[in-house]
DNA sequence: TGCGCTTACCGAAGCGTTTAGGACGATGAC
DNA sequence: GTCATCGTCCTAAACGCTTCGGTAAGCGCA
C-alpha cells in the first residue's frame, strides 16, 4: 500500500524518455512519423515508468469513449439476458467498452433520462434491448441525437436499424410440428401481451391455427415464469379444454406446465405433447427431455455490435433490419397424436 | 436528425443566465452561496438550451467518475449471474454508474488488464467476482493500488475486503436435513472442485458427514451444468453406489439427477431423496419439486455496494469480512428414509 | 549550390470542467 | 463615519490529453 504515488502524465514519460510529449502521444495513438528506434524507446519508458493513459482526458479532447452503451430491460429473463451476455462479449472483443444501464421500466422518462446521462458520457454507440411495446419507439431517434442507435428484440420499424430473431417464424415452427404430428386440439399459453416475443408467438399462433382451419380458442396469457405455466395449465383445464398439443412460450413455462399437467394425471407425451420455447440448456433435462425452439442469442450478439461498430465508423451505413431464424430441436416431449 | 449542434458547455449557459461559468459550476454541484433567485435563473437556462455537463472534462480535474467496477467471472451461471444483477442493482440506487468487465479466464494476465483498464478510466471503486480458486488473489491488492476494493464469492482472506455466502453452511445444512429424515447412505456430486463454492460444499458434505460418523466416499465431481448432474448420477450408479440420500451441488444438477435417476426407474423421494442448491425459481415446479438452500443474493448484492461505498467516502473504515448465511427449502424431493 | 519534398520531431492551443483566491457591495457594530 | 464581516459572484489556473501548424535535417535532382 503505498500512498498516493503522483500519477504520471504524458510528460513524465515524455522527460524520462528525452522526446517531446506530443510525440508520446504519437506512439500510444500508434501515428505514422516516428522513428523506429525513438518508438522503441517511448515505449519502453511507458513500462519502467507504468504509464497509464488518462481515459477522460482524451474523451475530452476526441469526444469519444470507445464505449457503447446497452440500454435494457428484463435481463432477469433469460432470453434479455442472454442478449446482453452475447452484446457485452462481442463489443469486447471489437475494443469497445460496454456500459449496461438496465432500466426499472420502458417508460418515456426513464430512457430519456438513461440517454441524457449517455450524452453525458460521450458514448459512442447505443444498442437497445426494449422488449416490451411501447408507443414511444419513435421518439427515442430524437434523443438519441446523432448517436449511432440500434433495437434490438423488439418490432422492427422503418427509419431504426434493429437485429430481431424472427418469432413469428419460431412459433410457427412449434404449431406446424404439432400439426404434422397429427394434432388437431392444440393449446397455447402465451407470454404476456405487452411484450414484443409474446404478441408475435401468440398471432403466429393463431395465424397458423387458422391456416390449418383448427381452432385457436384455446389460449391463456401468462409471464414467463415456469409458476405462470403451471398456473396456465391449471386454468386451462378448470376451463375444460381439451388439446392434445401444448404450445408454451418458454421453456420456465413448460417446465411448469409439465409440472401441474403430471399432477392432473395426464401423460407426456402419450396424451398431451408439449413444445417449449428458447432451448434453455436445462430443458434436455426435463421430464420427459423437451421439444422447444431454439433462438442463437450468440449471432444475435454478434451481428448486433457488428452492426452497430459499422455504424459508429461509417455514419452512412444505411439503416435497416437484419433478422436471424429460430430452428426447432425435436426431443421427447411431443409425439405422434393418437 | 439535425446536424453537428455545437456542444453547449457552461460557459453558454452562463451567458445566456447573465451569470460567470463558475456560478453555473455551483449550481451544478449544490454548492452553497448561490442566491435563490439566481439558482433558479441558472436552472431555467440550462433547461432551455438543454446543457448536458461533460463527464469527462469533470472526471479530468477531479480524479473520480462516479463509477463503480464490476470484474466477474463465470457470470454465465447462475449464482454469479445474480451476484452481478444485484450488484448493479444496487449500485445504480447509490448514484453510482457500474463497469462491468467479465473475464475470459481467471489468470493473473486478465486480471491484471482489466485493473489496468479500470486505473485509465479513474474507477472509485471495485468489486470482483472471483469465483474460482486462484493463487494469486494477494497480489490483487498491489493491482488495484489505493482504489478501494472488495471481493465477494470467495475465500475471504484476512487484508481484503469481503462479503460471502456461508457455502459450508448451507451444504451442512443440506446433509442434516437428509440425515434428520433418517437417511444413512448419502451421496453426493459436487461443482468442480477448482470453485470456491464447490470445494466449501463439498468439503462441509464431508466433514457432516464424518460427524454423524456416516460414510463419505460416495461422491462424484460435476460442473455446474444440468448435463453434469444427469452423467453424474450415471457414474454413481455404474460404480454401484447404493444410496438413498443425494446432495447436489445446484439445482440444475439436481434437474438433471432427477432424470437420470428416473430413467433408472429409481423414484424420488420414495427410494432416493434428493437436495439442491441455490433455490432457482424454478426449482419449485420440478418433478417433484425440489428441497434446495437458498442463498440470498439480492442481500449480497446490497452488502457489497454499501461496504463498497463507504469503503469509496471514507477510505479509513476497516476492512473485514461479511457473512450471509443461506436456509434450506423443504419441499417434496425429500422424504423420510425407509 | 539551390530548390523542393519528405521525415521526424516540437510548441502551443484548446477540449469543458472544478476550485482556490479574491473583488465587490451591503450590513452591522463601534 | 469607519472597519470588519458576510454573502454573492468572478477571474484564473489547472487537469492530461490530441492536434494543428511549423521547423530542422536529410535527400534527390537539376
Amino acid at each position: 500500500m503505498k500512498s498516493s504515488q503522483k500519477t504520471i502524465t504524458l510528460h513524465d514519460v515524455a522527460k524520462y524518455a528525452g522526446v517531446s510529449y506530443q510525440t508520446v502521444s504519437r506512439v500510444i495513438n500508434n501515428h505514422a512519423s516516428v522513428a523506429e528506434e525513438t518508438r522503441k524507446r517511448v515505449l519502453k519508458s511507458i513500462e519502467v515508468l507504468n504509464y497509464r493513459p488518462n481515459r477522460a482526458a482524451r474523451s475530452l479532447v476526441t469526444n469519444r469513449s470507445d464505449t457503447i452503451a446497452i440500454i435494457s430491460f428484463g435481463t432477469a429473463f433469460y432470453g434479455p439476458g442472454q442478449m446482453l451476455q452475447n452484446i457485452m462479449q462481442h463489443a469486447k472483443k471489437n475494443g469497445f467498452r460496454v456500459l449496461p444501464s438496465s432500466l426499472r421500466q420502458l417508460s418515456h422518462e426513464d430512457v430519456k433520462a438513461a440517454i441524457d446521462e449517455l450524452h453525458e458520457l460521450l458514448i459512442d454507440g447505443i444498442i437497445m434491448i426494449s422488449p416490451i411495446v411501447t408507443d414511444f419507439v419513435v421518439e427515442i431517434g430524437e434523443l438519441t441525437g446523432d448517436i449511432p442507435f440500434i433495437q434490438i428484440d423488439t418490432k422492427p420499424k422503418p427509419g431504426i436499424a434493429s437485429v430481431v430473431i424472427d418469432q413469428m417464424h419460431g412459433s410457427k415452427l412449434a404449431a406446424e410440428h404439432l400439426i404434422g404430428l397429427g394434432h388437431r386440439k392444440i393449446a397455447e399459453i402465451s407470454g404476456p401481451l405487452n411484450w414484443y416475443d409474446a404478441i408475435m408467438r401468440h398471432q403466429s399462433w393463431m395465424e397458423t391455427m387458422k391456416q390449418y382451419r383448427l381452432p385457436c380458442h384455446m389460449s391463456v396469457e401468462g409471464g414467463w415464469s415456469a409458476q405462470s405455466g403451471y398456473e396456465g395449465v391449471q386454468t386451462l383445464l378448470k376451463g375444460g379444454a381439451e388439446f392434445t398439443g401444448l404450445v408454451m412460450a418458454n421453456d420456465q413455462m413448460a417446465l411448469g406446465a409439465i409440472a401441474a399437467l403430471n399432477e392432473a394425471g395426464i401423460r407426456i407425451p402419450e396424451d398431451v405433447s408439449v413444445v417449449g420455447f428458447d432451448d434453455i440448456p436445462e430443458s434436455a433435462y426435463f421430464i420427459p427431455a423437451l421439444t422447444t425452439v431454439h433462438q442463437d442469442f450468440v449471432a444475435l450478439g454478434e451481428q448486433s455490435v457488428e452492426y452497430l461498430v459499422s455504424l459508429i465508423k461509417n455514419p452512412k451505413t444505411p439503416l435497416h433490419q437484419r433478422v436471424l431464424y429460430p430452428e426447432l430441436v425435436n426431443r421427447s416431449s411431443t409425439a405422434a397424436a393418437k
